[in-house]
DNA sequence: TTAATTAAGTTTATAATATAAACTACTTTA
DNA sequence: TAAAGTAGTTTATATTATAAACTTAATTAA
């Protein structure tokens, strides 16, 4: 049985305070955190930009970029710039939550002591 | 092309400095960086209190147990205790290097502009 | 002017991972 | 002595990550 707190959010599993929740599987990938880590920064970014900086292949960007979409983090939009395909990605408020989240819970793993 | 500066450990790769170095994949799983954490900071512990910790299902923690222990960052002891077949796990050196290494990495996708 | 090359991606195939279900071996309790 | 519990391991499967192969159109070279 699983219960969690209404008031602080704490989770129990079996009688006991999990001391370590779930890290969101969207955003625990690195690609697609590193995506999201420069899409936080930059608010907008070309694909090709995103390439050159995380070094990924324009396959596992393209899925990857996908996900992220798909889970509702990014916005994107493909459009034409000087004759080529350019496609153009933003992070979403439910991105940025989920990135704030997600630290949240992995500074957990980092830190068990505190 | 990838190069490496001898000064300072930077990567460089295709001519440009890689801002997101490799996650160690040994860490980045929830499972195994729980127990990475738990051993942290307790530095001995039985299977079964890393069970109860992590909430995992033992066949799942008896696979990372031994993947952990194949990258060499825990050493286990197996004895019998009560009768009963007991799995101790402690980190090695080469574990918390590991593990201060991925929090090092991780943090440079956590804060992109500092 | 057509053949090769480049740009900007997408789709597909495969290798690696995580995870739970099923199983093993032994012990304790009813 | 049969059932239930302990402490795991092995196996099977579903999910993921990733790169290779492919697509479509534009540009450059022969």
């Amino acid at each position: 049985m699983i219960l969690q707190c209404l008031m602080c959010g704490a989770v129990i599993k079996n009688n006991n305070i999990v001391m370590f929740k779930d890290l969101d599987p969207i955003l625990h990938s690195q690609l697609r955190l590193a995506v999201i880590s420069l899409l936080i920064s930059v608010k907008e970014a070309e694909f090709t930009f995103l390439k050159e900086k995380t070094n990924a292949t324009a396959g596992n960007l393209s899925v990857q970029i996908n996900k992220l979409k798909d889970a509702g983090y990014i916005d994107v939009v493909k459009q034409f710039n000087n004759n080529y395909p350019q496609t153009i990605c933003k992070i979403s408020t439910k991105g940025v939550d989920a990135f704030e989240a997600y630290v949240k819970v992995l500074k957990t793993y980092m830190n068990p002591e505190t």
